[in-house]
DNA sequence: ATTTAAACGAGACGGTACGTCACGTCTTCTG
DNA sequence: CAGAAGACGTGACGTACCGTCTCGTTTAAAT
């Protein structure tokens, strides 16, 4: 976790209140957006003291990444095993994993925090190794788990650096919700997946098409 | 340019203290980053009063705008008319172009104040059109053009949606960058423009290569 | 005035806001005493920032001892100017004088936030010494000149050390009031005269009397 | 005791702690003053809870009154037995007294604990009365007595008040001590001693001086 | 000798107030 | 009259303690 500035007892932790400031910051975050996001607004909505945040969390942002994990850990499922679907067919999977995506980008519940979680990201370097390390690094694993068996399976360039393949399908999504440069629908990503797979020179491939 | 409040006399505009300010600003920027930046600091810096940031400029973000403007518009070249470079080798010009950017990512002088205005566009909405309009839209329509001649030149597919074109060339560079996801080389945009343009899959894509 | 940390431009300082502040001070001492009196408390009240408050004075007491001298400063008369009333009866002029004492430390009004002012002066060196030197010291003074002119006219030992008069005869009343040791009524001041003007030692005055 | 909230088992008291906490107190109110003399570092001092130190006091200053009169209760000597000396010569008995309170308040060790406690006193009535009862009260009449032996001896006004007389010769030391209105000394001392007693008026007492 | 109930250290908790910083508005004076 | 200077009301910051409330862990009296 994004915590422990100096070892308190977490043994001793208030689970109740903890939950009531992962919430409150939820709550707020949609409802206010990150500017007017405060630490005070925080405690006050979850009734709890403003040194109980600090105490556990070094910073806003370390809270609301907190919350947005606890939002997207299931109760059943571990985070981290979770797998991309794999029905045989590549270009299938991923526009399914991408409808997915931008329904969750398109429902402000969830992407106003994560609209504020991001701003904090891109000024607070600490908090950003974390992400990496907690969150993005677990997902690039796992997308690049399932384009390896594309690969296995003869789909996809053996060659093809799996790093640059996952940037060159997620990173255009990432990058039209966070400056809104357009409406983010399935229409985008499936072009976005044909693309990316098919390339966009021509050459000879237009034979191979069909 | 982003401000006029209520039409303040621009004849009578100081512009030395213009300049201070816009210099101030960068300055600051990248000294201290985003998140310290202060109106305040700026005006103390510029040795100018809060009002006059105030009367010019509607937010913090929109000097940054101003500043970075004035920091990239040549003295010479007029900002719209610049194109990129066609050589012929669509592949050749685009790593040219984007090792360029690169270089400016990797230069925080331009960075740093690139973030800052980075941060406050996720977080204006007004800003972030202004943005859109200014800067991010003139800069793609000149990215189109150039793609638009190698398809006309029968190096791309003529069906190819140009935006997601660009999105898949520019997107993940951007994101890499907003990230620190990695280093930012001119090998990653080599082999993102190579993996770009030839496209993930494989089928009979071999046979074409050679 | 103990003010000016820094020297703020005294020219524009806003008086309304000033008169404000020491009103603010004086009721709420008054209202809720020393221990739950707060700056912040006072600047709500006032409808001042903080700032104000931080900007004008360099602790609580200062606030408190501006509001007193604000209050005792009568609109026409100057302060060091006034002078205890000489009838030629000294133990008379003495008892009118520690009645009215009497009476306004009997004022909650007046007594309150006297008493949270002398609680601040005995734990700040600083505001101590200007309390001296604005307020104590004048007094002496101006009890001093009485004593000496009793003094002049034969009523009081040539020798006697005006320090120690006035400790002998207004210390009692301050001690009785701060340490609510007993009611504090013009009986007692008027027995505190008489005794400190004759003296405890009995030997042959019970002649001199009369 | 100023003690007993709720009926703890005395019994069951821990010696050793009680005694830390004591020293703490005093050892902190000698260092940093009465202002940042807080319950929390007394109890980290001491090396004992928080909730220990509640249980046992009311409050800070019951603490330091505990503390105090554990500094004063000698080994050997019950506390109320105590007598003033009483040589025949009034004047020089009360010097002798003076010098060595004036002694204990120059020396920080006392003097700034009893500070501290001073100030509690005068804004909490409930100590207050504490104090007066268990300590106060006690030391007036010992000077009473003492008092009281000088009137039977005719060294005394047989009218005097001996509450006034006590006021009178020990009002000044208390005050000038609290306020530092100048050097507490033997000198002030002795002069305050003749000067109560010989009364400040002349009139007569020139015949009966000599 | 064992039980058992308390006092204990530790410290998390909801709070209040601290003193500071920056916001955006305003007012006054100067060039 | 634009601009510098900066006071103002506002609100959030991060910190220090408050007094209350569990937690196990001693520890000493009662079994």
């Amino acid at each position: 976790m994004p915590t422990d500035r100096k070892a308190p007892d977490t043994a001793r932790r208030s689970q109740p209140t903890r939950q009531a400031i992962l919430t409150a910051a939820l709550d707020l975050a949609a409802e206010v957006g990150y500017r007017r996001l405060s630490i005070e607004a925080i405690a006050a909505r979850a009734g709890a003291g403003k040194q109980t945040i600090y105490r556990w969390w070094p910073s806003k942002g370390a809270v609301l990444f907190d919350a947005l994990l606890a939002l997207s850990e299931n109760p059943e499922g571990s985070d981290g095993d979770v797998e991309l679907p794999d029905t045989g067919d590549l270009a299938a999977d991923l526009k399914l994993v991408l409808a997915a995506t931008v329904d969750e980008l398109n429902n402000p519940r969830y992407s106003e925090p994560m609209r504020a979680l991001t701003v904090e990201i891109l000024e607070n370097a600490e908090l950003a190794a974390t992400y990496r390390e907690r969150l993005d690094q677990p997902m690039r694993e796992m997308k690049k788990r399932r384009l390896r068996k594309a690969q296995d399976a003869g789909q996809l360039d053996p060659d093809a650096d799996l790093d640059v393949a996952v940037d060159l399908i997620w990173g255009p999504v990432q990058n039209r919700w966070l400056f809104r440069e357009g409406p983010l629908t399935a229409a985008f990503t499936d072009a976005l997946v044909d693309t990316a797979l098919r390339g966009l020179a021509q050459a000879s491939r237009r034979r191979t098409d069909t």
